[in-house]
DNA sequence: GTCTATAGGCAGATAGAC
DNA sequence: GTCTATCTGCCTATAGAC
Protein backbone atom coordinates (compact mmCIF):
# COMPACT_ATOMS: atom_id res chain seq x y z
CA UNK A 1 0.00 0.00 0.00
CA UNK A 2 1.93 2.49 -1.26
CA UNK A 3 -0.78 5.03 -0.20
CA UNK A 4 -0.83 4.26 3.23
CA UNK A 5 2.99 4.18 3.76
CA UNK A 6 3.41 7.63 1.77
CA UNK A 7 1.21 9.43 4.78
CA UNK A 8 4.05 8.73 7.04
CA UNK A 9 6.80 9.94 4.89
CA UNK A 10 7.75 13.42 3.65
CA UNK A 11 7.65 13.73 -0.03
CA UNK A 12 6.80 10.14 -1.73
CA UNK A 13 5.24 9.90 -5.18
CA UNK A 14 1.50 8.86 -3.37
CA UNK A 15 1.52 12.21 -1.08
CA UNK A 16 2.58 14.75 -4.29
CA UNK A 17 -0.19 13.10 -5.62
CA UNK A 18 -2.61 13.88 -3.00
CA UNK A 19 -0.82 17.05 -2.46
CA UNK A 20 -1.79 18.26 -6.51
CA UNK A 21 -4.91 16.58 -5.84
CA UNK A 22 -6.07 18.40 -3.08
CA UNK A 23 -5.12 21.60 -4.15
CA UNK A 24 -6.73 21.26 -7.80
CA UNK A 25 -10.17 20.09 -5.95
CA UNK A 26 -9.93 23.03 -3.80
CA UNK A 27 -9.65 25.31 -6.76
CA UNK A 28 -11.21 24.11 -9.41
CA UNK A 29 -13.81 21.33 -8.03
CA UNK A 30 -13.79 17.53 -8.17
CA UNK A 31 -15.46 17.45 -11.43
CA UNK A 32 -12.99 20.10 -12.84
CA UNK A 33 -9.64 18.08 -12.16
CA UNK A 34 -8.30 15.06 -14.19
CA UNK A 35 -5.86 12.70 -13.69
CA UNK A 36 -3.67 14.13 -16.88
CA UNK A 37 -3.78 17.88 -14.35
CA UNK A 38 -2.18 16.23 -11.76
CA UNK A 39 0.09 13.93 -14.03
CA UNK A 40 1.39 17.15 -15.85
CA UNK A 41 2.22 18.64 -12.64
CA UNK A 42 4.17 16.25 -11.03
CA UNK A 43 6.34 15.20 -14.46
CA UNK A 44 4.81 11.65 -14.80
CA UNK A 45 2.11 9.81 -16.68
CA UNK A 46 -1.51 9.01 -15.80
CA UNK A 47 -0.69 5.58 -16.01
CA UNK A 48 1.70 6.57 -12.79
CA UNK A 49 -1.28 7.74 -11.00
CA UNK A 50 -3.17 4.62 -11.64
CA UNK A 51 -0.39 2.41 -10.20
CA UNK A 52 -0.81 4.87 -7.07
CA UNK A 53 -4.51 5.02 -6.88
CA UNK A 54 -6.88 2.62 -8.70
CA UNK A 55 -9.01 5.23 -10.39
CA UNK A 56 -10.55 8.80 -10.20
CA UNK A 57 -12.97 8.11 -7.03
CA UNK A 58 -9.84 6.32 -5.41
CA UNK A 59 -7.69 9.28 -5.69
CA UNK A 60 -10.51 11.64 -4.49
CA UNK A 61 -11.50 9.66 -1.50
CA UNK A 62 -7.59 9.02 -0.49
CA UNK A 63 -7.07 12.82 -0.61
CA UNK A 64 -10.50 13.68 1.29
CA UNK A 65 -9.48 11.19 3.97
CA UNK A 66 -6.51 12.80 4.36
CA UNK A 67 -8.00 16.87 4.59
CA UNK A 68 -10.66 15.38 7.23
CA UNK A 69 -7.74 13.57 9.28
CA UNK A 70 -5.46 16.86 9.16
CA UNK A 71 -8.15 18.96 10.19
CA UNK A 72 -8.81 17.30 13.02
CA UNK A 73 -5.41 16.62 14.27
CA UNK A 74 -5.81 20.73 13.97
CA UNK A 75 -8.40 20.87 16.23
CA UNK A 76 -6.86 18.74 18.65
CA UNK A 77 -4.12 20.33 18.46
CA UNK A 78 -6.07 23.69 19.28
CA UNK A 79 -7.69 21.63 22.23
CA UNK A 80 -4.43 20.84 23.86
CA UNK A 81 -3.31 24.36 24.50
CA UNK A 82 -4.87 25.95 27.18
CA UNK A 83 -7.05 28.94 26.20
CA UNK A 84 -10.44 30.79 26.68
CA UNK A 85 -13.20 30.35 24.31
CA UNK A 86 -13.04 33.49 22.12
CA UNK A 87 -9.57 32.65 21.69
CA UNK A 88 -10.25 29.26 20.36
CA UNK A 89 -12.83 30.18 18.08
CA UNK A 90 -10.17 32.81 16.77
CA UNK A 91 -7.74 30.25 16.41
CA UNK A 92 -10.46 28.36 14.27
CA UNK A 93 -11.22 31.00 12.26
CA UNK A 94 -7.52 30.77 11.13
CA UNK A 95 -7.77 27.56 9.73
CA UNK A 96 -10.13 28.85 7.20
CA UNK A 97 -8.13 31.87 6.39
CA UNK A 98 -4.85 29.40 5.58
CA UNK A 99 -7.07 27.89 3.26
CA UNK A 100 -8.44 31.01 1.95
CA UNK A 101 -5.34 33.03 1.59
CA UNK A 102 -3.90 30.23 -0.63
CA UNK A 103 -6.91 31.32 -2.72
CA UNK A 104 -8.64 27.89 -2.30
CA UNK A 105 -12.22 26.97 -1.03
CA UNK A 106 -12.58 24.68 1.66
CA UNK A 107 -12.50 20.92 0.41
CA UNK A 108 -15.61 19.58 2.13
CA UNK A 109 -17.28 22.95 1.34
CA UNK A 110 -16.24 22.58 -2.25
CA UNK A 111 -17.60 18.98 -2.44
CA UNK A 112 -20.48 19.85 -0.89
CA UNK A 113 -22.01 22.13 -4.07
CA UNK A 114 -20.62 18.82 -6.02
CA UNK A 115 -22.15 16.38 -3.42
CA UNK A 116 -24.76 15.02 -5.86
CA UNK A 117 -21.83 13.91 -8.46
CA UNK A 118 -19.88 12.55 -5.76
CA UNK A 119 -18.78 8.72 -5.54
CA UNK A 120 -20.95 7.30 -2.81
CA UNK A 121 -17.58 6.53 -0.75
CA UNK A 122 -16.63 10.52 -0.73
CA UNK A 123 -20.41 11.63 0.77
CA UNK A 124 -19.73 9.71 3.78
CA UNK A 125 -16.60 11.45 4.48
CA UNK A 126 -17.98 15.43 3.71
CA UNK A 127 -21.33 14.69 6.17
CA UNK A 128 -18.72 13.64 8.57
CA UNK A 129 -16.30 16.74 8.06
CA UNK A 130 -19.09 18.67 9.47
CA UNK A 131 -20.28 16.71 12.10
CA UNK A 132 -16.84 17.00 13.01
CA UNK A 133 -16.70 20.33 13.38
CA UNK A 134 -19.99 21.23 14.62
CA UNK A 135 -19.20 18.57 17.70
CA UNK A 136 -15.82 20.65 17.94
CA UNK A 137 -17.75 24.14 18.14
CA UNK A 138 -20.24 23.38 20.28
CA UNK A 139 -17.46 22.08 22.84
CA UNK A 140 -15.97 25.34 22.62
CA UNK A 141 -19.14 27.02 22.82
CA UNK A 142 -20.19 25.87 26.01
CA UNK A 143 -16.94 26.11 27.57
CA UNK A 144 -17.63 30.16 26.60
CA UNK A 145 -20.84 29.58 28.25
CA UNK A 146 -19.21 28.28 31.62
CA UNK A 147 -16.15 30.95 31.45
CA UNK A 148 -18.88 33.47 30.88
CA UNK A 149 -16.88 34.60 27.85
CA UNK A 150 -19.83 33.48 25.38
CA UNK A 151 -23.41 34.34 24.84
CA UNK A 152 -25.98 32.81 23.06
CA UNK A 153 -29.20 30.67 23.19
CA UNK A 154 -30.39 27.52 22.79
CA UNK A 155 -28.37 24.28 22.48
CA UNK A 156 -25.00 25.14 21.60
CA UNK A 157 -25.04 22.40 18.38
CA UNK A 158 -27.22 24.75 16.80
CA UNK A 159 -25.10 27.80 17.13
CA UNK A 160 -22.37 25.77 16.25
CA UNK A 161 -24.12 24.15 12.83
CA UNK A 162 -24.78 27.99 12.18
CA UNK A 163 -21.43 29.07 12.67
CA UNK A 164 -20.00 26.20 10.19
CA UNK A 165 -22.79 27.33 7.81
CA UNK A 166 -21.80 30.86 8.40
CA UNK A 167 -17.86 30.75 7.59
CA UNK A 168 -18.17 27.89 4.84
CA UNK A 169 -20.25 30.90 3.05
CA UNK A 170 -18.18 33.57 3.69
CA UNK A 171 -15.15 31.41 2.05
CA UNK A 172 -17.57 30.94 -0.73
CA UNK A 173 -18.18 33.98 -1.33
CA UNK A 174 -14.70 35.56 -0.44
CA UNK A 175 -12.99 33.70 -2.73
CA UNK A 176 -14.88 34.67 -6.63
CA UNK A 177 -14.46 38.73 -5.05
CA UNK A 178 -10.57 37.79 -5.03
CA UNK A 179 -11.11 39.66 -0.99
CA UNK A 180 -10.18 38.14 2.11
CA UNK A 181 -11.23 40.95 4.34
CA UNK A 182 -14.71 39.49 3.56
CA UNK A 183 -14.11 36.48 5.40
CA UNK A 184 -12.57 38.35 7.92
CA UNK A 185 -15.28 40.48 8.90
CA UNK A 186 -17.77 37.66 8.66
CA UNK A 187 -16.09 36.54 11.15
CA UNK A 188 -16.01 39.45 13.25
CA UNK A 189 -19.91 39.25 12.83
CA UNK A 190 -19.86 35.73 13.87
CA UNK A 191 -17.87 36.58 17.34
CA UNK A 192 -19.91 39.95 17.70
CA UNK A 193 -23.08 38.24 17.71
CA UNK A 194 -21.67 35.96 20.58
CA UNK A 195 -21.30 39.08 22.63
CA UNK A 196 -17.54 39.60 22.41
CA UNK A 197 -15.59 42.09 20.55
CA UNK A 198 -12.44 40.78 18.44
CA UNK A 199 -10.45 43.22 20.75
CA UNK A 200 -11.76 41.64 24.19
CA UNK A 201 -10.52 38.51 22.55
CA UNK A 202 -7.46 39.29 21.85
CA UNK A 203 -6.73 41.34 25.16
CA UNK A 204 -8.25 37.93 27.45
CA UNK A 205 -5.71 34.80 28.05
CA UNK B 1 -33.06 35.67 -31.28
CA UNK B 2 -34.55 32.83 -30.39
CA UNK B 3 -33.09 32.97 -26.96
CA UNK B 4 -34.51 36.46 -26.50
CA UNK B 5 -37.88 35.86 -27.62
CA UNK B 6 -38.52 32.80 -25.91
CA UNK B 7 -38.04 34.86 -22.20
CA UNK B 8 -40.95 36.86 -23.04
CA UNK B 9 -43.21 33.16 -23.80
CA UNK B 10 -43.97 30.24 -22.23
CA UNK B 11 -42.95 26.99 -23.52
CA UNK B 12 -40.60 27.66 -26.51
CA UNK B 13 -37.62 25.11 -27.04
CA UNK B 14 -34.97 27.44 -25.72
CA UNK B 15 -37.16 28.43 -22.78
CA UNK B 16 -36.94 24.72 -22.06
CA UNK B 17 -33.71 24.36 -22.72
CA UNK B 18 -33.03 26.98 -20.28
CA UNK B 19 -35.05 25.46 -17.72
CA UNK B 20 -33.22 22.19 -17.97
CA UNK B 21 -29.98 23.83 -17.91
CA UNK B 22 -31.21 25.75 -14.94
CA UNK B 23 -31.79 22.46 -13.17
CA UNK B 24 -28.99 20.89 -13.90
CA UNK B 25 -26.27 23.30 -13.26
CA UNK B 26 -27.84 23.86 -9.56
CA UNK B 27 -28.28 20.27 -8.75
CA UNK B 28 -24.87 18.99 -10.42
CA UNK B 29 -22.86 22.10 -11.28
CA UNK B 30 -21.95 23.61 -15.09
CA UNK B 31 -18.40 21.51 -15.39
CA UNK B 32 -21.15 18.24 -14.53
CA UNK B 33 -24.05 18.86 -16.51
CA UNK B 34 -23.76 18.33 -20.61
CA UNK B 35 -25.35 19.28 -23.57
CA UNK B 36 -26.10 15.51 -23.92
CA UNK B 37 -27.73 15.56 -21.03
CA UNK B 38 -30.15 18.16 -21.62
CA UNK B 39 -31.18 17.66 -25.17
CA UNK B 40 -32.03 13.49 -23.56
CA UNK B 41 -34.14 15.48 -21.17
CA UNK B 42 -36.17 17.06 -23.69
CA UNK B 43 -36.01 14.12 -26.14
CA UNK B 44 -34.33 16.19 -28.90
CA UNK B 45 -30.43 15.69 -29.72
CA UNK B 46 -27.50 17.98 -28.91
CA UNK B 47 -27.44 19.82 -32.52
CA UNK B 48 -30.77 21.49 -31.95
CA UNK B 49 -29.75 23.12 -28.57
CA UNK B 50 -26.48 24.04 -30.86
CA UNK B 51 -29.20 26.25 -33.09
CA UNK B 52 -30.62 28.04 -30.13
CA UNK B 53 -27.49 28.53 -27.64
CA UNK B 54 -24.13 28.18 -29.84
CA UNK B 55 -22.23 26.65 -27.66
CA UNK B 56 -22.41 25.76 -23.56
CA UNK B 57 -20.85 28.99 -22.53
CA UNK B 58 -23.34 30.88 -24.11
CA UNK B 59 -26.07 28.84 -22.68
CA UNK B 60 -24.64 28.73 -19.30
CA UNK B 61 -24.46 32.43 -19.62
CA UNK B 62 -28.38 32.66 -20.78
CA UNK B 63 -29.58 30.61 -18.16
CA UNK B 64 -27.46 32.45 -15.39
CA UNK B 65 -28.55 35.78 -16.53
CA UNK B 66 -32.34 34.78 -16.70
CA UNK B 67 -31.59 33.27 -13.18
CA UNK B 68 -30.50 36.70 -11.95
CA UNK B 69 -33.00 38.66 -13.36
CA UNK B 70 -35.41 37.12 -11.98
CA UNK B 71 -34.63 36.65 -8.64
CA UNK B 72 -34.23 40.80 -8.90
CA UNK B 73 -37.55 40.52 -10.38
CA UNK B 74 -38.55 39.00 -6.73
CA UNK B 75 -37.08 41.44 -4.92
CA UNK B 76 -38.58 44.29 -6.40
CA UNK B 77 -41.94 42.21 -5.99
CA UNK B 78 -40.80 42.47 -2.14
CA UNK B 79 -40.29 45.85 -2.33
CA UNK B 80 -43.81 46.83 -3.79
CA UNK B 81 -45.22 44.93 -0.92
CA UNK B 82 -45.31 47.05 2.36
CA UNK B 83 -43.92 45.20 5.32
CA UNK B 84 -42.29 46.21 8.21
CA UNK B 85 -38.11 44.77 8.05
CA UNK B 86 -38.72 41.54 9.58
CA UNK B 87 -41.30 40.32 7.57
CA UNK B 88 -39.17 40.99 4.45
CA UNK B 89 -36.13 39.19 5.75
CA UNK B 90 -38.14 36.56 6.01
CA UNK B 91 -39.59 36.43 2.60
CA UNK B 92 -36.12 37.11 1.50
CA UNK B 93 -35.41 33.85 3.01
CA UNK B 94 -38.12 31.77 2.11
CA UNK B 95 -36.55 32.77 -1.54
CA UNK B 96 -33.90 30.36 -0.47
CA UNK B 97 -36.03 28.06 1.04
CA UNK B 98 -38.18 27.55 -2.01
CA UNK B 99 -34.58 26.21 -3.72
CA UNK B 100 -34.02 24.10 -1.11
CA UNK B 101 -37.11 22.47 -1.43
CA UNK B 102 -36.63 21.13 -4.85
CA UNK B 103 -32.75 19.83 -3.41
CA UNK B 104 -30.84 22.54 -5.13
CA UNK B 105 -28.31 24.76 -4.55
CA UNK B 106 -28.68 28.63 -4.94
CA UNK B 107 -27.42 28.96 -8.83
CA UNK B 108 -24.39 31.38 -8.12
CA UNK B 109 -23.37 29.52 -4.79
CA UNK B 110 -23.05 27.06 -7.21
CA UNK B 111 -20.94 28.65 -9.68
CA UNK B 112 -19.00 30.77 -6.89
CA UNK B 113 -17.59 27.51 -6.03
CA UNK B 114 -16.89 26.73 -9.56
CA UNK B 115 -15.69 30.08 -10.21
CA UNK B 116 -12.20 29.42 -11.46
CA UNK B 117 -13.64 27.24 -13.97
CA UNK B 118 -16.27 29.87 -15.43
CA UNK B 119 -16.56 31.06 -18.54
CA UNK B 120 -15.41 34.51 -18.20
CA UNK B 121 -18.67 36.43 -19.31
CA UNK B 122 -20.50 34.16 -16.66
CA UNK B 123 -17.87 35.50 -13.39
CA UNK B 124 -18.91 38.76 -13.98
CA UNK B 125 -22.49 37.99 -13.78
CA UNK B 126 -22.04 36.15 -10.61
CA UNK B 127 -20.72 38.75 -8.78
CA UNK B 128 -23.39 41.01 -9.77
CA UNK B 129 -25.52 38.49 -8.28
CA UNK B 130 -24.28 38.78 -4.87
CA UNK B 131 -23.36 42.83 -5.12
CA UNK B 132 -27.22 43.14 -5.90
CA UNK B 133 -28.84 41.09 -2.97
CA UNK B 134 -26.16 43.16 -0.42
CA UNK B 135 -27.52 45.61 -1.60
CA UNK B 136 -31.24 44.88 -1.12
CA UNK B 137 -30.49 43.41 2.29
CA UNK B 138 -28.90 47.00 2.91
CA UNK B 139 -31.60 48.70 2.21
CA UNK B 140 -34.02 46.26 4.55
CA UNK B 141 -31.42 46.59 7.36
CA UNK B 142 -31.72 50.43 7.11
CA UNK B 143 -35.28 50.29 7.38
CA UNK B 144 -35.72 47.71 10.12
CA UNK B 145 -33.19 50.65 12.03
CA UNK B 146 -34.83 53.43 11.56
CA UNK B 147 -38.47 51.22 12.27
CA UNK B 148 -36.65 50.12 15.43
CA UNK B 149 -37.52 46.33 14.54
CA UNK B 150 -33.82 45.73 13.63
CA UNK B 151 -30.98 46.28 15.75
CA UNK B 152 -27.45 45.78 14.70
CA UNK B 153 -24.04 47.79 15.19
CA UNK B 154 -21.64 49.26 11.89
CA UNK B 155 -22.67 50.06 8.70
CA UNK B 156 -25.75 47.80 7.48
CA UNK B 157 -23.62 46.82 4.26
CA UNK B 158 -21.34 44.56 6.17
CA UNK B 159 -24.58 43.11 8.18
CA UNK B 160 -26.09 42.44 4.65
CA UNK B 161 -22.92 40.62 3.57
CA UNK B 162 -22.56 38.72 6.40
CA UNK B 163 -26.40 37.70 5.48
CA UNK B 164 -26.04 36.70 2.25
CA UNK B 165 -22.30 34.52 3.35
CA UNK B 166 -24.71 32.96 6.29
CA UNK B 167 -27.60 31.70 4.24
CA UNK B 168 -25.66 30.63 1.31
CA UNK B 169 -23.17 28.54 3.67
CA UNK B 170 -26.34 27.25 5.23
CA UNK B 171 -28.24 25.75 1.69
CA UNK B 172 -24.87 24.60 0.67
CA UNK B 173 -24.70 22.14 3.80
CA UNK B 174 -28.13 21.18 4.25
CA UNK B 175 -28.34 19.98 1.01
CA UNK B 176 -25.88 16.94 1.61
CA UNK B 177 -27.51 16.23 4.89
CA UNK B 178 -30.84 16.54 2.95
CA UNK B 179 -32.28 18.17 5.94
CA UNK B 180 -34.50 21.74 4.91
CA UNK B 181 -34.64 22.21 8.77
CA UNK B 182 -30.83 22.86 9.02
CA UNK B 183 -31.68 25.84 6.92
CA UNK B 184 -34.58 27.50 9.06
CA UNK B 185 -32.52 26.94 12.20
CA UNK B 186 -30.01 29.05 10.20
CA UNK B 187 -32.46 31.51 9.50
CA UNK B 188 -33.92 32.01 12.84
CA UNK B 189 -30.11 32.60 14.25
CA UNK B 190 -29.38 35.11 11.85
CA UNK B 191 -32.94 36.85 12.70
CA UNK B 192 -32.26 36.19 15.98
CA UNK B 193 -28.91 38.09 15.78
CA UNK B 194 -30.77 41.30 14.65
CA UNK B 195 -32.69 41.25 18.44
CA UNK B 196 -35.89 39.81 16.67
CA UNK B 197 -37.70 36.69 17.52
CA UNK B 198 -39.51 34.64 14.46
CA UNK B 199 -42.30 34.61 16.84
CA UNK B 200 -42.58 38.63 17.19
CA UNK B 201 -41.58 39.16 13.07
CA UNK B 202 -45.02 37.04 12.61
CA UNK B 203 -46.91 38.96 14.69
CA UNK B 204 -46.17 42.06 13.31
CA UNK B 205 -47.70 43.76 10.50
C1' DG C 1 7.53 2.42 -10.03
C1' DT C 2 7.26 4.46 -14.37
C1' DC C 3 6.90 4.14 -19.13
C1' DT C 4 4.52 3.57 -24.15
C1' DA C 5 0.62 2.45 -26.42
C1' DT C 6 -3.98 2.01 -26.82
C1' DA C 7 -8.75 1.07 -25.82
C1' DG C 8 -13.54 2.85 -25.33
C1' DG C 9 -16.38 6.45 -24.11
C1' DC C 10 -18.21 10.94 -23.81
C1' DA C 11 -17.40 15.81 -24.28
C1' DG C 12 -18.40 20.08 -27.18
C1' DA C 13 -19.01 21.24 -31.74
C1' DT C 14 -20.00 21.49 -37.08
C1' DA C 15 -21.82 20.36 -41.88
C1' DG C 16 -25.43 19.60 -44.46
C1' DA C 17 -30.01 17.16 -45.47
C1' DC C 18 -34.86 17.70 -44.61
C1' DG D 1 -35.96 23.96 -36.18
C1' DT D 2 -34.55 19.51 -35.97
C1' DC D 3 -32.27 15.71 -37.77
C1' DT D 4 -28.09 12.33 -39.08
C1' DA D 5 -23.49 11.87 -39.40
C1' DT D 6 -19.14 12.95 -38.18
C1' DC D 7 -15.00 15.24 -36.19
C1' DT D 8 -11.66 16.23 -32.77
C1' DG D 9 -10.25 16.13 -28.36
C1' DC D 10 -10.06 14.80 -23.66
C1' DC D 11 -11.50 11.65 -20.28
C1' DT D 12 -10.73 7.30 -17.30
C1' DA D 13 -8.63 3.12 -17.56
C1' DT D 14 -5.73 -1.11 -18.89
C1' DA D 15 -1.93 -4.13 -20.89
C1' DG D 16 2.49 -5.03 -21.02
C1' DA D 17 7.57 -3.57 -21.64
C1' DC D 18 11.43 -1.85 -18.98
Amino acid sequence: MPAIRSQTGEGGTATRILDVGERLVQSRGYNAFSYADVAAELNVTKAALHYHFAGKAELGEALLQRYVTRFAGALAALDAEPANAPRRLIAYSELYLDVLRRQQMCLCGMLAAEFETLPEAMRGIVIRFFDDNEFWLSNVLEQGRREGTLHFTGPASETARFMVAALEGAMLIARPFGDISRFRKAVSSLIAGLGVSLQSAADMG
